[in-house]
DNA sequence: CCTCAAACTGTAATCGTTTACAGTTGATGG
DNA sequence: CCATCAACTGTAAACGATTACAGTTTGAGG
């Protein structure tokens, strides 16, 4: 591999004339046609570990949360992508986190520098990691709900309008016995859904109960379907929100199955707006928390914090949107 | 940041002495210990460009492909992650590539030596990238069909025995007249998939004609519901083999809409066999690529070769496997 | 033609590691 | 107690870039 040396050798000039000609520091019109030429001829890379050395900068970013299966997540991913991509920033993923302890383990190695910041989801609350983040040297952006005590640059949805729109749409069309099947109340997500729904029922001066949250095992459409196996449970109510599409499949699966019409029987709303959503029979109405957008936002307020670390931390919020299909209104 | 340096002042030891703990070369117990208290102390981690300066590896491997938005490689992408994280390298992303001219440019970067080996399942065949990655001074996995005059690791799934799979279950169930949904023939897995459907119809003796590929202009749900729009056209055949799930879904979708039964009329079928071919209305029979599959073979082989520069390259292939559903045998 | 400032260029130090080589220590056996 | 050798340790030179600083060139103006 060529070097900066092997250039300014060929270019008869000094490797920092050759370096001030890559990095666009004035040079004569003469030195710069010349060292232009060598580089070509050698075929010369700036080698990236000794730049980042010296600079002190990685050109990376290091993008964290739990599982790439989540579909929501792989929107997020898009999102920060494309906004990474027109800028000279890298984009390195950790994903598929099997518990805290990794998480943990992971975020202990970002001393190392190979990343110039981090953006992060984490699904679980756990105060190690809040610590950690917040003793980390480098920018910081967190996608979700901000943990107490944390001070950095965020973009998060108002999951409880998200909510609120879910409930004021089915009592809109007349339900009001209404469950949420929820996913698992360890997690973030999970444990905010529950809290908007309580409230929003309450609010609505509608019948609650605990029998009114149905506890899935996980966010997926496996955990969906196995959720609601007690058919007569079911049957007393008249709408379901699901804490994401993919219960919400899950549980029409259930529906089709056993013959419970959706949506005369029971009207069905999901949570996030995945492209599933718009596939099933019938389509699901849902609650589009922006995923793709938030990931955009996310990775322009890290760009913009790398050219501006002064700048006090920012909390950008995210307006959700539901997006009404046959699971609640036949077409 | 603590250096080296900091922690061998700390320690009252060298430098090199640090470097060697820390890299388990032996040192006596009692050198171990102080530095390992000393590293404790200052929480000292050592800095990755540093390293890869000197080293001349980045601990990094790049994943390269044209969208994220195709669920098939974001099981691809879980794949290379999980075979990757129990090793030392990290993942680093590269996706959405708009144009051949993007990947190019890519490829071209790759000189700079940020990461120690690509992965890379380029989605169309242009003799350029070709060249390119074949003249890459670092290890390729290639994933998908090799294109001519390439000798690098790779991991391809046979394609035209998944097709085969497809007709021969179609014909099992009776069905003669039938048509191939296909994404853009600019493609790999577009021309591959002509080819082999043609090759197919042939071998068994079946009614082939132009008529018989329907081009869509992409792989999604909306160009499948687009490549349909002729009813007239579409009731010629009995069963249909789209080129993935969604343009399956797409199909699916405008059959609903235009009371056309599936299978009575005509029987579906996908290929991937992504989430989405389960919860579909019918469910989708579709043959399963493997793409997870895949991808954790290619990791697996770019850890390999890493471990063993200088082995052979090798070629492996993945066999498809039919999952059947409700989309040709009504349950 | 000379002066002077502006514009450019080169020398050399530096970033934080690894590692070859030479030097030191400690244990073992005679 | 000394010689010998293995095992460990320290010194210093890399790795390939950036950049402060000092030196050189250039061109304009008198």
């Amino acid at each position: 591999m060529a070097t900066i040396g092997a250039v300014a050798k060929q270019a008869g000039v000094s490797i920092a004339s050759v370096s001030r000609v890559i990095n666009g520091t004035a040079a004569r019109a003469d030195t710069e046609r010349r060292v232009r030429a060598a580089i070509q001829d050698l075929g010369y890379q700036p080698n990236s570990a000794a730049r980042a050395l010296k600079v002190r900068q990685s050109e990376q970013i290091c993008l964290s949360f739990d599982d790439l299966s989540n579909p929501a997540y792989v929107l997020m991913t898009r999102g920060v992508g494309q906004a990474l991509s027109s800028s000279k920033y890298r984009l390195i993923l950790s994903s598929a986190f099997s518990s805290v302890e990794e998480i943990v383990k992971h975020l202990e190695t970002m001393g190392r520098g190979f990343a110039d910041g981090l953006i992060i989801s984490p699904i679980y609350a756990d105060a190690r990691i809040t610590t950690l983040i917040s003793q980390l040297k480098m920018p910081v952006v967190l996608v979700g709900t901000m943990p107490e005590g944390l001070d950095v640059d965020n973009v998060y949805v108002n999951s409880a309008a998200g909510v609120d729109l879910a409930i004021d749409h089915l009592i809109e069309i007349g339900r009001k016995r209404i469950a949420l099947i929820n996913g698992p109340v360890t997690t973030n997500p999970g444990r905010r859904r529950k809290a908007a729904f309580e409230k929003a029922l309450k609010k609505n001066k509608l019948a609650f109960s605990d029998a009114s949250i149905i506890q899935a095992d996980a966010f997926s459409t496996q955990a969906g379907f196995e959720a609601v196996t007690n058919i007569k449970e079911l049957k007393k109510f008249d709408a379901i929100i699901c804490a994401n599409d993919q219960l919400a499949a899950g549980v029409m699966k259930f529906c089709v199955d056993n013959e419970i019409d959706i949506p005369s029987d029971i009207a069905l709303i999901g949570i996030d707006n995945i492209e599933l959503a718009s596939l099933l029979r019938p389509t699901l109405t849902s609650v589009d928390l922006r995923a793709e957008e938030r990931g955009q936002i996310a990775a322009n307020l890290m760009l913009n914090r790398l050219a501006n670390p002064d700048r006090p931390s920012k909390q950008i919020e995210v307006q959700p949107r539901l997006v009404i299909r046959q699971s609640t209104v036949a077409s």
